[in-house]
DNA sequence: CAAATTAGACAACTTGGTTGTCTAATACGT
DNA sequence: ACGTATTAGACAACCAAGTTGTCTAATTTG
């Protein structure tokens, strides 16, 4: 009874903030300076095949609204581009630019650098520990893409 | 390397989501429905004794403004009051209601609940070690208040 | 006592979320 | 085959939390 329930609640919104914040310092030294966290999240889901906007909000966990608005921030910014789907002439198929694979390669291996960090100093045994007990504790397959409305919105119904 | 980087990330993700979402399932069984996560920490910082809007918004890492705008939030809801600072007619000192008091000792309380959950289902040995890993993990001493608008804010200088 | 600082309010803007309404295109059922 | 549903996406209005900038009143300082 060490630490007070909410001390290790805080302590995993610490450790995502303090991973995620390595990562990002590393893009920007890598000619990213602009990406926000949601970038990386939204491509992932977007896939290397691409998707409709529809699919995106699906994926993501969110309105199909939303999901507009975010395929609206990465076109601006030059990761996506809209393409026509053939055979549906409402449709629009959002597909990955070069700029943003390249930006999901140099994500990957920031994120594999700060995990490695991390790896080498608690030593493989604890680190592959933690990872297990996380593994259980997390309710995972849900998408996580409502992330920053899922802190702000109120718990609804 | 069986787990990619990136996945160990969103794995702190999920269970710091996780948590919390148990935590406000259980603070709306217990009559506050509308209980948010920034509601907890910002009273938090606030603390027994009360403090003035700007340092509300030093302890959460934010601008006054914002802090302005959260306390608003915190007095339409009912869990700070506005008191006069004998001897600086400027400052407006922000003190808890009970109904806070009642409502932190609710969260504190619930996150109890939600730990001791993962504390059982890992067993104390496993939990217990991913607590002391995480703790070297996560930068700790840093406000933790503006965690919403640090996933959306572009990452400053 | 004048000038600088501080506390807080107010306004405008950004980013992310939501609902609700709307049009155009596709699918379906008779 | 045609009229009716459903679907994809755009548009608008709003909420929540953040930011910067401007302003006034009060306090501190030189």
């Amino acid at each position: 009874m060490s630490e007070p329930g909410w001390r290790v609640v805080l302590l995993l919104a610490g450790a995502f903030r303090q991973g995620v914040d390595a990562l990002h310092s590393e893009l920007a030294d890598q000619g990213y300076p602009g990406a926000r966290p949601l970038h990386g999240f939204a491509l992932q889901a977007i896939g290397p095949e691409g998707c409709t906007i529809n699919q995106l909000g699906q994926r993501l966990g969110v309105s199909k609204q939303a999901a507009a608005k975010t395929a609206t921030g990465l076109e601006d910014a030059g990761y996506i581009a809209r393409e026509p789907v053939p055979g549906d002439r409402r449709a629009v198929l959002l597909r990955r630019t070069e700029r943003a694979e390249e930006f999901l390669a140099a994500s990957a291996a920031g994120f594999e650098h700060v995990v490695d960090r991390w790896r080498r100093h608690l030593g493989a045994g604890r680190f592959d520990a933690m990872v297990e007990a996380l593994a259980e504790i997390a309710d995972d397959g849900r998408p996580i893409g409502d992330l920053p409305g899922w802190l702000t919105q109120r718990p609804s119904t």
